[in-house]
DNA sequence: TGCAGTGTTGCTTC
DNA sequence: CGAAGCAACACTGC
């Protein structure tokens, strides 16, 4: 693809993540000007990153390892970045929503996908959390799903946070105490960390960059739990759909 | 076999 | 304005 191209003669600076945003910070190796661009990847739905490694066969680029790697590359990978150390980074994604822009730091930076999003769920304060999430006049389930509002937060945390902070989805947030806010805030936090930690939900599609399932699929407490017993009081999960998106949640325990 | 449902987002419609 | 529908796409499971 075109943006493999554009990145020729660029080192990686560092990586970030913001929110549901992947970041590449790049500098040109051969320029004095010191201008950052930034290659911005946001997966959706079904992308995800795999490292692999490279050799060339003729003209052919040929993936050496992991396994899975080799088996995409003929597959759903629709996005190589290849490095000049034997090491590659490909996107791989079945349904093609996923977004690659690449530019200058500075415009990337001011673009909508990045100036509308709300801190991170994982960097966000008490006090801005309850101001930003508590003041909006919509359910609390919409609200953790805003981006604007906070960001990184999706379908599946957003079931298991309000799960584990014991709020139901369709509680208005305006009208949620300061108190159930602070654990909101708490429960968000430790169901982010917990999901990085396992390295993300495997329902699905989803892989890590070595191409392993994440583990956080073992631990869901609600969400694609429909049915089945709550881990806290034993009664049967409950999923609602709205506006498209299923949320799931235990209508004994969640108020 | 057909169709609802899937980790997301943005645009359109009412 | 808000809520809902739908489109982008490909596959799975009932």
């Amino acid at each position: 693809m075109k943006a493999v191209e554009k990145t020729v003669g660029f080192i990686i600076e560092r990586i970030e993540r913001r929110g549901k945003n992947i970041l590449f910070y790049l500098k040109h190796l051969g320029r004095s000007d010191n201008i950052s661009y930034i290659l911005l990847v946001h997966q959706k739905m079904t992308g995800h990153l795999l490292v692999g490694k490279w050799q060339i066969n003729g003209k052919k680029l040929t993936p050496l390892e992991p396994q899975t790697f080799i088996q995409k590359v003929n597959g759903y990978i629709h996005f190589i970045l290849k490095l000049d150390n034997g090491w590659m980074i490909g996107l791989s994604d079945l349904r093609k929503f996923a977004k690659v822009v690449f530019g200058e730091a500075t415009v990337i930076e001011q673009s909508k996908e990045l100036k509308q999003l709300g801190p991170d769920v994982l960097d966000v304060g008490l006090e801005e959390f309850i101001k930003r999430v508590g003041s909006r006049n919509k359910t609390i389930y919409q609200v953790l799903m805003d981006q604007s509002v906070i960001s990184g937060i999706g379908n599946i945390y957003a079931s298991d946070v309000l799960w584990e902070a014991q709020i139901h989805p369709f509680q208005s947030a305006k009208k949620i105490s300061k108190k159930e806010l602070e654990a909101l805030w708490l429960a968000a936090k430790k169901i982010l960390k917990l999901a990085l930690k396992l390295r993300g939900t495997s329902t699905s599609d989803y892989r890590d960059t070595a191409g392993e399932p994440g583990g956080y699929g073992e631990v869901r407490y609600v969400y694609d739990r429909e049915g089945m017993p709550c881990f806290r009081c034993g009664a049967k999960i409950k999923r609602i759909k709205r506006a498209g998106r299923s949320s799931y949640f235990c209508s004994k325990c969640q108020k």
